[in-house]
DNA sequence: ACCGCTCACGTGAGCGGTAACATAATAGAA
DNA sequence: TTCTATTATGTTACCGCTCACGTGAGCGGT
């Protein structure tokens, strides 16, 4: 495979490689007849220039990075669209680096992209500490952290307000008749769980009530970890009558264990999903849940970040608003509890 | 930000660039105290080897190309997830390449990566046709198509037979007792389909039926396709007692469709999905659909584009059997027809 | 002491572009 | 006409690394 290059072009062309460099970077001071002629040749001899000699001249290589924990997570796939949509609009290729949960495999991945020298990089879902992702971001020459706030002269950050989201939830459950509520709070690495817990925390307190430490079990963010996790917050103790998922996928696995211990959703357990991702308005019980725009994110952190890339680093932080979605798995009305018809309100605490 | 290069490490050592570039890349011919004292010096600086330097000297990126036409369906995170574990093992960066089911923008992006040089590309169910396809991939230094045949010399090529699974379908169904079935097709330009729509005239006529292609509609491949398809098909006539789908999408677009027309599936009519994505099992009624193991396909794809780019081109083909996954959404017995708890087994076959 | 060999390292020339400056040709103004 | 802008093009030096050689020191054998 030999590939022509900008002296094969000159060559052909009785130019020098400058007057075709020129030509395919839309230079104004060419002549029509010589950038036609130009034009045929590359044309005729299917040249492409190499963005890698480019790079390598421009100190540019019109490549982002796109780090997020697990693409198999519907969660992320949206956002990557959103970004990618911004990004390829503007020359940008993107590199997709799943972490897979791994502290680990993130520090190697962010070595990656230095060592492919990208142009700027959105962290989805950062499972470092502070100590450890700070002065990795130093290193890239524009970043985005989405779920996560960041200085500004380090990175910008998209994020959703999790606390306000749990907040809805809580006070939806609370509104409903809920008394007791169960949390089950994801990786306890992620920012959000910590947000999420805190607007857990918050509400009940607002509404009077002390958050029981008990009630707040941390999970891995999917299916098998909702599962786990809520079998042993409902199968402990039977009074559990609201259950607020760190995301939709722990709550399809909540839903799961609900099944498997004869407890019906929502009859005897409301459940509250977040994020709101394709399934959960599929599946049965449909899912109440947190509503956020992943797409948007994902554009708005590519937006972001080209501002970066270009020097602006203003406005260095935004924050979507997530929308309580109500669907069967919580709904505004609690039906009857223990029932095969009969209302038996056991009131509480 | 101002970059070390491997002239500061060189000089900071006071040795050659030459005797920094092996060690970094682990060459032999070099004394253990000069490796020693040379990494004492890149680690100080917190030199990282410029990738794009490297790739202009070496004629290679250690990046490929994963295009695939919408990274939101579910059917290609999995994909992706299979293909960049094998090759980030092996040093390589992925770039992510929605199509986002156009192919101009196909086009578009098969372009883009051979800017970027790629080493090479993995194309998952391309909607471009051979002739578009073909001279494309000429282009590339490797290539592995997934669910597409190609010339062995122009690409490797992964594949779900296809036809197998949907006959497997149709089967189940005929054997279930259903009669007249269904089928929404997919996109046209979509090889699978082709092949799907093979696999079920096929299965129909050793059956000793005649295929109608009244009931044999195309369909975009996804909720929204699959939802407007099965209305169509099964508003016209009433006795469409099977239905078998693109892929699980699509399926859920058809449950949809029957709720709303007050057909019960599986009573009314059997459903069958193709690729067992995480919602299959998690919907209500849980759907019987065609399994395919998608991160393996990704590995493999993956497998197979590193032995190209090797220069090995054998095996050039490998094909997946799909098989098929029995839930509630076409049963092994069809269970009475409109019924109200009254069986009336019409017997099979 | 001489030769030849290996080992450890240095030297110079690219890889394929672009930036910055130099220069020839042409046009317009005095 | 002569001088100066202006326009269209060429020249040269990098960008940061690797490749293919070149070379000197040290060693053993005769």
């Amino acid at each position: 495979m030999n590939r022509v290059t900008i002296a094969d072009v000159a060559r052909e062309a009785g130019v020098s490689t400058q007057t075709v460099s020129r030509v395919i970077n839309n230079k104004a001071e060419i002549s029509p007849s010589t950038r036609e002629l130009v034009m045929e040749v590359i044309e005729r001899l299917g040249y492409r220039p190499s963005g890698v000699a480019r790079s390598l001249a421009t100190n540019k290589t019109l490549a982002v990075g796109l780090v997020v924990p697990d693409i198999a997570n519907p969660f992320f796939p949206e956002i990557a669209r959103g970004a990618e949509d911004t990004l390829r609009e503007r020359g940008y290729e993107i590199f997709l680096c799943n972490t897979i949960e791994d502290p680990e495999r993130e520090k190697a991945v962010l070595s990656a992209l230095e060592d492919k020298r990208v142009d700027g990089a959105i962290i989805c879902s950062s499972r470092l500490p502070d100590d450890q992702l700070f002065p990795r971001l130093r290193r890239q020459q524009a970043v985005v952290l989405v779920n996560r706030p960041a200085p500004p002269e380090l990175a910008g950050s998209v994020c959703v307000d999790d606390a306000s989201g749990t907040v809805q939830a809580v006070q939806h459950l609370l509104g409903a008749g809920r008394e007791v509520i169960g949390f089950l709070s994801g990786p306890s690495r992620s920012h959000s769980a910590r947000e999420r817990t805190r607007g857990f925390e918050q509400a009940l307190t607002a509404a009077g009530r002390r958050p029981v430490p008990e009630l707040m079990v941390p999970c891995a963010p999917d299916h098998e970890g909702g599962y786990e996790a809520a079998l042993s917050l409902l199968s402990g103790r039977g009074n559990v009558e609201g259950l607020i998922c760190y995301n939709d996928l722990v709550a399809v696995g909540a839903l799961r264990a609900c099944a498997e211990l004869g407890l019906s959703v929502p009859d005897d357990v409301s459940i509250v999903g977040c994020d709101d991702i394709m399934i959960a308005g599929l599946i049965s019980p449909s899912l109440t849940t947190i509503h956020v725009s992943k797409y948007e994110i994902g554009a708005t952190a590519a937006r972001m970040l080209l501002d970066r890339i270009e020097g602006r680093h203003e406005p260095s932080e935004a924050i979507l608003k997530p929308e309580l979605v109500v669907r069967e798995s919580a709904p505004h009305m609690t039906r009857p509890r223990n029932a095969h018809g009969q209302a038996t309100n056991d009131g509480g605490r």
